[in-house]
DNA sequence: AATGAATGAGGTTTCATTCAT
DNA sequence: AATGAATGAAACCTCATTCAT
């Protein structure tokens, strides 16, 4: 699972990201999971000191893989991405009547990022920033999204209007509902965008 | 003294809401209005200075009014949540179509939310103590659209099973996407959340 | 005394330098004291906390005087200038002997900036922003001793080919040993100087 | 052990300077070349990481063969002198005018110390620790210098009450002019310098 | 001997909040 | 009631130095 995500990490990485030692690269993998969790726990006030602290590490480290906040925070979103972009590309090869699948994908997206509150957080507070450093990420779930999407409506499974980027849009909408307001549950919002996607 | 004479009314509203002097209140609206403009351009990096130096007034002045930050960016809130309040119940005088009552509502208050975005990052970053703050008004906006969906559930006219906790879940999901996110487009959410409401 | 430089400060203040509130202008001056004071201790590793602390102030308050320490150390520079181009108007009316005129400004500008060796560290440190900061005042001071060397001239009693930036390249050249350095004599120095400007 | 061996001459050299490997010495050379660009360029923001960047090597090397920052400082420092020390002694054995081989000296060294401002900035900067670190080679310039200044004072050529220190500091004084102050121009601070050194 | 990743004390700066005027 | 200067804890980030590889 984790070699899966690592494989495609190795594809994508374009220019400067020279292959790190074994153990940079074991020092990023804990950084990136303490601020998750760090951030999880202390939503935007949460301190780069206590994400170094929560890895073992020293400050200086967490600054010699991410340059700033922001880009740390970029990077959580990013994984997150490539995270639903590989497991959309698994769900392509996957047999099974074509929406089941796409609701399958859905559903267990929706449970990892409600395990992941960090990630709602470092969403809400990442500038522009975070969005830029994931495009490529992002189009690439948009893509597969789309594959998806094309046949399940051949197979007139799916409301035929439907695109590619309002699946991220429902989502994202979805995950909203995820931060602790009394009242709301993100289950019954994601059952209500997955039944809006059937066909009547 | 002036407590003696104090009538029971009064005790309800709570402390800290006698009647301000006229330039008193004017100065707490010309806060609130900055604070929204503020937070709109500047995000979560606003600071109280910006806001204070936008009213025209001084720190000090938007700390008489304000507790602290957070109070402040909740009375955003709860003002938010009273105009929808007010306009569930003006929904529920107007004549018309039960759903297509709904609708309109539910496209005004979407188009007012977009018209201020101040208000998103807002509810982003206020923490509890703006959910608490308003929520007398929220629960008077719930019990008020859940009128309306009695009514439109009567004639038929809506998904039989929404409550109006739904319908507050939907609309923040779709004001989740307000924020400048490319290709993100929230009028097609708020169609689609209109769409998952209506009767198949 | 005091009083001459605040009224040339007064006259010079140009652009947006609003008269300061009584009591931060006590607090700027007693910052800058301490920032003489500190630099004459620590020299360059000393710190604008240790600067708040010895002017009795919060190290916010320093910040709001002095955006950061360059520009702290700019000032320091330019109140120095300034008050060379004071002592040399000055000496533009006093009596006496041109070239001796001279000799006695230097001599006492020399004395000042020995007791004040703080201010060496903030001109050896310093970037090109303290020299951009101070320039109206370098000017100031080239202009007036260019008076003072012209009356000399007239009179025979100064080596004619010198101009007014050759005194300040011969004075930056003495201050430049007045730092400790075994067996440097910033006196001596002087003196020899001063005999370079001499008519032979 | 190998002390046991030791010579008392290698005692002399003190513990460092035992023939280095020839890579190690070519490595130690680089490091300090690089060092005086980077302290040219950057000034006192030179960073150790900068000049072991500009040098090829990794920071360890650097820390192999200076124990510290002013460590290197003081051995740029230490290099300039004995350079010095060495042209003074060249000079002891030339023919000429006694006064003319010393201004051919000077204004060989202040060429020199122009071409190379990053030493500018090491003397600056280092601490005491350069001057120490330097004393052995500053006694030998200064006690040749001595020699130059006897030779010519006997032939009458040089100001008789000019000892070998003050061409030190004299030089020192110029050297201060040259880092970039608008309308300084350490040649002319030279020229006056030596034409003070002269007999009238 | 060389490398460069890691360290973390310490530096600068920010900003919500208080308080003298 | 209003002002804005002052406060200082706490945030972010740097960089000389160490140490595992």
């Amino acid at each position: 699972m984790t070699d899966a995500v690592t494989t495609s990490e190795t594809q994508i990485r374009s220019e400067a990201e020279r292959p790190l030692r074994a153990d940079a690269r074991r020092n990023r993998e804990r950084i990136l999971d303490s601020a998750r969790a760090v951030f999880a726990q202390y939503g935007a006030d949460a301190q780069i000191d206590d994400v170094a602290l929560h890895a073992g590490v020293g400050v200086g480290t967490v600054y010699r893989h991410f340059p700033n906040k922001d880009a740390l925070l970029a990077e959580l979103v990013r994984q997150k991405f490539r995270l639903f972009a590989d497991r959309a590309r698994e769900a392509l090869e996957a047999d099974g009547e074509p929406f089941e699948v796409i609701e399958a994908l859905l559903r267990r997206n929706a449970a990892t990022a409600a395990a992941d509150v960090g990630i709602q957080y470092a969403m809400a507070n990442a500038g522009e920033q975070a969005w830029t450093q994931a495009q490529a990420e992002q189009e690439e779930l948009i893509a597969v999204t789309g594959q998806l999407i094309e046949r399940a409506r051949r197979a007139g499974a799916i409301r035929p209007d439907i695109e590619a980027i309002d699946i991220g849009m429902l989502m994202c909408g979805v995950c909203s509902t995820m931060l602790p307001r009394p009242g709301f549950d993100w289950r019954r919002h994601l059952d209500l965008a997955i039944d809006m996607l059937r066909t009547r």
